[in-house]
DNA sequence: TCACCAGCTCAACCGCTGTTGAGGTCAAAT
DNA sequence: ATTTGACCTCAACAGCGGTTGAGCTGGTGA
């Protein structure tokens, strides 16, 4: 039933180790994300090593890492054998930085709303939700602002002010 | 300069007072987000409070608010005037909602990723990474496994094991 | 009168991540 | 000899959030 040397696997043999359908192969292929060789009838034979490509594809997609941020990874990555325990150390701590970066993305916006949820003024010049001025996390990691403005320091239309009158 | 009465805006002015592009607009109402009337040659002509809305697709697109969601929001607005402060602290405490939601997936991945990172088996059947069984991360909001899983009661592989032989 | 500007519609296209389907090849099994 | 199954290529389509361009109308000022 189809079953190649050792070494090498059919696309068949990789779609049902992995769960990833054969048309993601052929599209992460295109992408230069994977490679392959051919038999006789130009059918692809992975190379086993490949799994190891494929299943960091899969992590990236979890993370929703960008295709696009994995190319440039496996740029950086043997493409004759598996990656090492250090290259998968190196790729890890890459995709944890971004996550945290998110987190923080998320965290500043956060608090931005929660400050703007008992103001509503939605103003288009005074308003910090509308008017995302990179002072505000923009520069360094970690929060920014844990208080709100005061009173005084921020412009505060009223709730029934039209927007930009 | 194309000035419209007091309570009616041309596109153009809309386009001035918020920075949408009219593309945008048209696009929006296309999706049935804002409306307008039209005057005699055909125009678009938009109620001022039009502006609110507007201004809460703004602030959507910076939280990443699917405009699917906007306009489920929008169904329980009113059409005819702005909506009031009561409004807008229900959609704002809506969205707040959902920017925590995914923030608690970003550090349970976030979590996850670290414990993987000294591992890095990337098994089909063993790692976690690979394997987002729902029991994590599934019940109840805060944090599911501060800890790694003892040795002895997770399968692990060594690193150079091929993943599913 | 003529240019110009603001606006209009409709269709096509962008990047992203794939999926779906049509139509063909090849080897093994019946 | 035929059928089945696995595989191939290439093109088109999906959803999202718009942008771009062609070709039109209508009002205003020089």
């Amino acid at each position: 039933m189809h079953v190649s040397p050792d070494d090498h696997l059919t696309i068949g043999e990789v779609v049902r180790r992995t769960g990833v359908p054969a048309s993601a192969l052929h599209f992460y292929e295109r992408k230069g994300l994977i490679f392959s060789e051919r038999d006789g009838a130009h059918q692809r034979i992975f190379p086993r090593h490949m799994l190891r490509r494929i299943s960091l594809i899969i992590v990236a997609k979890r993370l929703h890492i960008p295709l696009s941020d994995v190319a440039e990874v496996f740029a950086g990555l043997p493409t004759d054998r598996a990656p090492t325990h250090k290259d998968w150390q190196r790729v890890s701590r890459r995709w944890k930085k971004q996550l945290e970066e998110r987190r923080r993305v998320i965290e500043s916006l956060e608090q931005e709303l929660t400050g703007c949820i008992g103001c509503g003024c939605l103003s288009m010049k005074a308003c910090l939700l509308l008017n995302p001025d990179d002072t505000l996390g923009g520069r360094g990691p970690g929060p920014v602002r844990l208080q709100r403005p005061s009173q005084s320091s921020r412009t505060r239309p009223s709730w029934h002010d039209d927007p930009e009158t």
